[in-house]
Formats: structure tokens, C-alpha cells, sequence
DNA sequence: GCAGTGTTTGACCAATCGGTCAGGAACACG
DNA sequence: CGTGTTCCTGACCGATTGGTCAAACACTGC
């Protein structure tokens, strides 16, 4: 059952997962149905249930293949790279992601926001172990005064929030600027370039 | 309809509208159902529905009366205060109301996370012209050279996206700070004050 | 072509949910 | 005390939902 066999097994699941990202991202778990899911998928609702045992089981596996992804970007900050560069890449990489991955994005703001009922584990085994010690890198950093005294983990935070609030926001976002069509995020880029730089470098 | 009459009235009208506030927020508008909010109120779901004609109108309501309390602060941004101090003012408001309303900050993250199928009205209506004119007051500032060059919509998503973080993943950010019952408040509100210093201040 | 396994579905079920309704209880007012 | 209005409730209803199941179908290897 871990994984999939058959070609059909494989193609299958994959579109499930990706047709329940859709639903899911877009109603929240309680305000997706399994009917809707099965249908963006192109199957039948018992049919749905034959790879998944259950609605949750597909929420599950959504979440859990979903952390990986979206802690990769700072797994890859190199403690003996260039300290505001290795954070500014990591303030572009996670910008890039709400740009190309906000139902992913959707998906995990609906998670945290109900109180993380099916990830609260995974925060505290995986989430956290990954932020200490990254957190441990930064505060090395700024003992050694190269870049300017911060809290390593508000410093997340406000990483996190300036990044994912362009895709968990989107429609106020686009509201507020008006200009129909047009991409938030060129500026949003520059916006969020200045504002780290200026919160991290050193003033002599 | 308008407004309750009698002292029975407003007094279930009330325990109503606050006890769909604690249930709504924690499980979302379909997570919610119309027997938990009744029961949280103390009362009956046809007597619940003796109030308010649906849940929907529950609802719309709540977030109705919700919109002006969330835009208060940013109306009393004044024009003629001093640039840094007025925007560190209203940063400091809306962190101080995520502390003292997160269940209002998660209401509203929910809906909009939903696509605002409820309140895109409001949001072009009201939202949108405060900020522009707020916008304009900010964007006289920079024009001035008293704060730093800074996009004035770009400044409020952040503003909103960084105080409103610590309401609505308050779970992702105490497991992260560890530290039982730890407050992360008062290092956020330190945080907060220097980051907006170091953006906004004028560089000579 | 045939057995055996994997895949798909229509029909169905029990539970839940939003909402209705007739009538009873409490209250206001003369 | 009586009467009209407001308030409240148990019982009920139709619709939706997550999930089951037996049977049909399709594919693979012999």
C-alpha cells in the first residue's frame, strides 16, 4: 500500500492528489466534498475510494508530501555562504513559491489556521528541529556581527508572513492595488529585497 | 429587523454573534455548525434560528460588524502626525489587536483565504478607497522625504501580513518558540518596532 | 480463450446538517 | 386576571455527505 504498483495505481493517486490540492486549497477540508474531488479527477466517487480509504487519508498525504516541499527552500541555507545573500535567497525562493504554489500555500494556511489538527505533529518533529538549527546559523551570524542584531525566529516569521500572505491574500492583495491582470509580485520582490536588506545589514 | 428592540433581543442577538465567533473561527463557515453555535450560546438551534434566519446570516453579520473594527486603526493614521511615529502607531494597534482578537484576525484570514465569497463586496467598497487614501497620505510623505522611498500598498500588505501572522499561526509560532506559555508578543512587538524603524527611517 | 488479479461503477446506507412548523411557555400590558 | 405578543422547543423533513458492497469490467500472463 505504501507505494503505488501498477501504472494506473501511480497515474491514478497523482491525479487525485492533484485534483484534492484544487478542492482542498480552495474550500478547506470540511468545505471539500469527496464527490468534487473524484469529479475534478475524472472519477467516480467509489472509485476515488478505492486508492484512499478515506477523505482524511487524501488530506494526509496531501500535508505530508506537502512539508518536504515546503521547508526544501530552507534546508538549502548554507551557513558558510554570504549571510544577507543566503537570506535574501531565501526570502526570493519562498516569494517564488506563493508565486508558483499558492494552493500549496492555501492548503497550509487552512491547516495552521484550523490549529494544525492533522500537523501538529509534523511541526513539532520536523518544522521546529529544521528551524533550530537554522535559527542556531543565524544567531551565529550576528554574534560574529555579520549582519544586524535579530531574533532568529521573528526573523522567520516575518519571512514566512511578507512571503505566503501574496498567496494566502490573493484576492485582497489584488483588490487593494486594483490595476486588474496586474502581477503583484515584480514589486513585491523589490519591496521585500529593500526591506530584509536594510534589516539585516550591519550599520557601522 | 434592523435593530433588536427588546432587552431579550439584543441580549441573545449578542451571545449569538459571539459564540459564532469562537466556533467559526476555529472550524471555518462549513466546518461550523449551526447546533455547535447554538449549543456554545446556550441555546436551542430553532431558537438560534429564531434570531438569525440562516447561518449564512450569522455569518455575514459577524463579518459585517467585524470590518469596521478591523479598519479603525488604519482611520486614525493622521496626516499631520510624524511619518515614522504614525505608521509605528498603527503597526503597534494591529499587533495589539491580534493579541486581544485573534479569533476576529482568524475570521477574517479564513474568509479571505476562501476567496472573500462574502466580503468582495466590502473589500472594493471600503477597504479599497481607505487604503488608497492612505496610500496617498504615505506617498506624500516619501515625496517629501520624510520616510524612506517605500511602495505605500506594498508597506500596509506588510503591515497586515507581519502583525496579523502572530494571530492566525499562532500554533506554527509557539511550537516553533517552544517555551510553554511563553508570550511571543512583547520580542514580536521589538521586532516589528525595529524592522519598520530600519525601513521607513531616511538614510542621509 | 481462460483464469486470476486489478479496476470501476450504480445502487445503496446511515449519519449529519440546515431549516421548518405547530404548539407550548413566558412575558407585557390593559 | 385576561389577552395578545414575544420567545422557545421537540419533532420532523429533505438534501447532502462519507463510505460500503456486490457485481461488472479490463487487463495480464499462460
Amino acid at each position: 500500500m505504501k507505494h503505488p504498483r501498477t501504472r494506473i495505481q501511480r497515474r491514478n493517486t497523482d491525479t487525485i492528489l492533484e485534483a484534492a490540492l484544487d478542492v482542498f486549497s480552495a474550500h478547506g477540508f470540511r468545505g471539500a466534498t469527496v464527490d468534487q474531488i473524484a469529479q475534478a479527477a475524472g472519477l467516480s466517487k467509489p472509485n476515488l475510494l478505492y486508492y484512499f480509504p478515506t477523505k482524511e487519508a487524501v488530506h494526509v498525504t496531501l500535508l505530508a508530501g506537502l512539508m518536504d516541499v515546503w521547508l526544501a527552500p530552507l534546508r538549502t541555507l548554507d551557513p558558510d555562504g554570504d549571510p544577507v545573500e543566503e537570506i535574501l535567497l531565501y526570502v526570493h525562493r519562498k516569494l517564488e513559491m506563493s508565486r508558483t504554489m499558492p494552493r500549496e500555500s492555501r492548503l497550509f494556511a487552512n491547516e495552521i489556521l484550523q490549529g494544525a489538527p492533522r500537523l501538529s505533529g509534523t511541526l513539532g518533529e520536523e518544522l521546529k528541529p529544521l528551524v533550530d538549527e537554522k535559527a542556531a546559523v543565524i544567531a551565529g551570524w550576528v554574534k560574529a556581527g555579520r549582519i544586524a542584531p535579530v531574533h532568529p525566529q521573528h526573523l522567520m516569521f516575518s519571512i514566512w508572513a511578507l512571503t505566503q500572505h501574496y498567496a494566502d491574500f490573493d484576492v485582497q492583495v489584488r483588490t487593494v492595488l486594483g490595476d486588474e491582470g496586474a502581477d503583484p509580485f515584480p514589486e513585491a520582490e523589490r519591496y521585500l529585497d529593500t526591506l530584509f536588506r536594510k534589516m539585516l545589514s550591519v550599520t557601522p
